[in-house]
DNA sequence: CCAAGTTAGATCGAATATCGATATAGTTCC
DNA sequence: GGAACTATATCGATATTCGATCTAACTTGG
């Protein structure tokens, strides 16, 4: 395990690395990652997965409204809250993003042998799985299955 | 490569915040993986792979060093420079956090079909040789090899 | 050795992000 | 309707970041 996850940590530092973040920050960044795999959602369910309080996501959606990136409509079945969702903007630039990721780590999936190559694009169930484990070890137990 | 790329951020959402940081923040965290993977080196040499310019860096290493995390000794080939080591405070944090991480890591994996976990903890040579071909690109040709 | 250019790192001021505490407004339960 | 709760906003303080600039130390051509 310990061997599997300096592995991980390292490739991560440079998986991190690879797309130049532009004008928006880590949070901002992750915000827009989330909104983007999870759909509509509530000021309050970003607080739950983020890592910043509450007062620094709503002036982070400030910004990100102000930007263009994220709309609010009201939340019809509750006058308190707003449900928050990515703009078309904002949904091109999580794709760029993957987009240029996809492409980096292309070019060096590429030079690596033939074997190997193939075992790394066959791990992606593998982690989507676990990413499904642990969400039902502290979220509700479905609710990862939707595109 | 689309697929794996996002299972990849999928997962990485995940790992990235398992271990709940302490009173450190992204960047300070970063800078201690740096150091304890790279061993001491010079803020420049930092500023080349950390995401963040040289002023900040200088201002986080200056609290690191307060707070006793990182130490710094006279360069003996350049006056102009220090070379930047962790502490064993320092290093303990890494490990800490490491340690958080693999055992975190393992729960999930330990509730995986054995084929799938066998699959999983074979990735990590494939990993440490993607990290390699990268550093290859932009750095100098080796270099990563060291313990 | 010396002047000119370069590099390592520190410092300053402004902008932004974050937090804890608290305020506001809508909701639920009795 | 009123107490308790929940969703979000706002406020003031602190921390982080950046661009610009500064100093000291190094390098080079003569």
């Amino acid at each position: 395990m310990e061997r599997l996850t300096r592995s991980i940590e390292d490739f991560n530092s440079l998986f991190i690395r690879l797309p130049a973040s532009d004008r928006l920050n880590f949070s901002a960044l992750s915000v827009l990652h989330t909104l983007s795999r999870r759909g509509p959602c509530r000021l309050s369910d970003l607080v739950r997965t983020e890592q910043i309080k509450q007062p620094a996501l709503t002036s982070a959606m400030a910004k990100l409204e102000r930007d263009g990136l994220v709309e609010r409509s009201p939340d019809p079945s509750d006058g308190r809250a707003s449900m928050l969702s990515l703009t078309s903007d904002g949904r091109s630039i999580v794709s760029r993003r993957h987009a240029d990721r996809a492409e980096q780590l292309g070019r060096l999936i590429d030079r690596l042998p033939p074997a190997d190559r193939t075992r790394l694009l066959g791990i992606a169930g593998v982690l989507d799985r676990i990413v499904q484990l642990a969400g039902e070890q502290d979220g509700k137990p479905d609710e990862r299955s939707g595109q």
